[in-house]
DNA sequence: CGTCGTGTTGAGCTTTTTCAAATAGTGTGG
DNA sequence: CCACACTATTTGAAAAAGCTCAACACGACG
């Protein structure tokens, strides 16, 4: 049973606390996430404790990959946030999803010559690379319940894509606002990150207006709204929900069953 | 080099026209389709040949599957239209993309024990059933260039999503008229349909509105605006696109990138 | 001929945006 | 510790985009 380090905080840390975790911390943290989407067996552990890395730390506003360019290698967010994005020919941006510790970026996805949306970091991360096997033609025959975990990530992208379509052709400002908030306490709490109903997230009212499809000034009134139902706390970077029942009825909010995404092989059992 | 049968057809047919296809013609016309988005070898044309069936007749507004609810069993659409969608509780329905014949449903996606959204159809349609080797669990070891058209169609399927999430939170009414026109368009010629510039669709205004995010009057407006600019031509189910290039201006569109999409087993090559 | 589904129109209303400016918070260097 | 620059949040007012409601038009079909 392997022994796992923290290694990841999302928060605000003091500059003097700043310091690289290892590789092995790196991997650990890796290992224990993708552990707990899926039941994994020791070897396939093992297998992401030993990404080959290197740790790359990136500071806030960093991009990684460029919409149409061909993408860089694939690899693992290990603290920090960032978002995956699309610009328009005029500025316009709009932000197709957050990447918090945990996510892979490019990882066993599918597979595309240029990237489709770029990716930049809102704040200083640090990731792992995850190495070639973990690229889009990733082919983990020898590791099923590797192969499965993968899969539940993979089905919980989808997720998060639908929810925004959702979300963003047929909810209101203020139902938007409120499920972005339970999607990122639902996922921050995954990873084990998160206090109870308390998260803390590097995100500017200019970045979720990006994100939910509003303008700077409409989120912000939005968010007051929030708070002055009680609905939520929401000061710096840090926010509480504390109707979440109430939040999650306005939100029509849906979190994922995952429970059952044992893999399973069905077919060709071989 | 197997020979094709056309069985597709999404436009009106004389009712006395009406006539279900053969297996054998359905499965030429689902492999046809894929040997186009990728190379294929004949061993695994002749795997979507094969499909087992059976072919299945479904009326217009027939629901296939129900979000939340287990999935019904994977097949390919050959004729007519369907949508994927999700219903908000006061009745409120966002579609989130459109399922054109040559596209599978729940054909080797996300293994998701409950289905994210509901499927149905928006004409009289034509499916073939794709067999438990089609499931989400695939494992297509033996058929790499299948396995890669199938990756192929996956890569279009988030693109799709992706732009969905794009124009509906960062672009005009027009804007986004203007994308999904170009969009559809895209897919149906890839498959064959549509004539040039032209091309059919069972798409009533209702159905566009919850598919860009509008109202179905605005919908109307916005049409009218479309045409009115010389943009498009749209009459009864025939929607013709005049102006492509300005149209490709307007909505930003981004045709995939897809002819680099070529099967590579990077990882593994065992 | 009447009905039903779909498209079209007008008017008033709500939501959201835009622009501009003021306020608050954070970090830096003196 | 203060002054300063810089970034982010907040506010107000007016304009624009989009929505709702209700009515009407049109064509397909029985």
């Amino acid at each position: 049973m392997p022994h796992f380090v923290s290694a990841a905080g999302a928060g605000r840390r003091r500059v003097n606390e700043r310091r690289a975790p290892s590789l092995r911390e790196a991997t650990n943290f890796v290992a224990q996430r993708y552990a707990r989407l899926a039941p994994m067996s020791a070897p396939d552990i093992a297998m992401l404790q030993d990404l080959p890395g290197p740790v790359e730390e990136a500071p806030k506003n960093r991009e990684i990959h460029v919409e149409g360019r061909p993408p860089a290698s694939p690899r693992f967010l290990v603290s920090g946030w960032a978002c995956r994005f699309r610009l328009l020919g005029d500025g316009r941006r709009m932000i197709l999803g957050f990447v918090v510790p945990g996510d892979g970026i490019r990882v066993c996805g599918t597979p595309h010559p240029l990237a489709l949306s770029s990716v930049s970091t809102i704040s200083d991360c640090v990731m792992v690379h995850a190495g070639a096997a973990f690229g889009p033609h990733q082919d983990f025959d020898a590791h099923l319940s590797l192969d499965g975990a993968l899969r539940v990530a993979r089905a919980l992208d989808e997720c998060w894509l639908i929810s925004a379509i959702t979300r963003l052709g047929r909810q209101t400002a203020l139902e938007r606002l409120a499920h972005l908030l339970l999607e990122l306490h639902w996922r921050l709490d995954q990873v084990g990150l998160g206090d109870g109903w308390r998260f803390s997230a590097p995100l500017t009212q200019d970045i979720l207006a990006d994100a939910v499809g509003l303008s700077t000034v409409h989120v912000n009134r939005t968010a007051q709204q929030l708070r002055r139902e009680g609905l939520v706390e929401w000061r710096h970077q840090t926010i509480t929900i504390l109707e979440p029942a109430l939040l999650g009825q306005i939100a029509e909010f849906r979190p994922p069953q995952i429970a059952d995404w044992r893999p399973q092989r069905l077919s060709n059992p071989k």
